[in-house]
DNA sequence: TTATATTATCGTAATATTACGATATTACGA
DNA sequence: TCGTAATATCGTAATATTACGATAATATAA
């Protein structure tokens, strides 16, 4: 018990709760909320801003980076994050739609 | 360890990953996706159409209603559930518009 | 009232997530 | 090369989530 069926459901759903799934925990709205304010990339001074530990705040990075969500320099001391505006605009239509659709449909 | 730290974000980062919380289970967006298909208020035959028991079914429509997105009929044998589109909106608006400012910021 | 159908709740096992200290890795500058 | 600063990864403890069988609660129909 305790895993969660994806495979009794459809792609579309299972989309649509992977990238919720991104966005459901304050700290990753946090810091996409917090690179997305910067005037060019921020190299990585979220730490400090969020007052999370380190070790956290890359763990979280990795969760938005794994859902195409950054982009930017990775190579170097210091790393540069941008928001992958193409990957971000797509999820904003998808759950979006979701939404208007249901809305719609709905009696 | 392992306790989400709500209170070092805003009340609005918050929001929106409590929002977006409730749409990061694949059976929480099957549930929604359904009864918005329906003609009327659906009276539960979630269970047979999702594929999960009637037990884990009812816990996430708890954790549905607790985000205020069901209304209809919760008195009596069969409980009939609605999409309650205020909130529905409400939370559409919250998300898209999340997006569309941190997109408009971003460099 | 009693049987039945429907939904909620309880208890619990399995798994996932969150957080952080410690440590490793990486690339730059001296 | 060596030290340093920045980031990633490892290991792990605490907590949360998911799923379901069993059972309780509820309201309708007989």
């Amino acid at each position: 018990m305790g895993v969660t069926k994806r495979f009794i459901h459809s792609d579309y759903v299972n989309e649509i709760a992977h990238v919720a799934k991104v966005f459901s925990h304050p700290a990753r709205v946090a810091i996409l909320k917090y690179i997305s304010e910067q005037e060019s990339c921020i190299c990585n001074d979220l730490v400090e801003e969020i007052g999370l530990s380190q070790a956290t705040i890359s763990q979280h990075l990795t969760v938005i980076a794994n859902a195409g969500l950054l982009k930017g320099t990775f190579k170097g001391k210091a790393k540069c994050y941008c928001i992958n505006l193409d990957t971000f605009e797509r999820y904003r239509e998808l759950l979006n739609s979701f939404f208007v659709t249901a809305k719609s449909k709905c009696c």
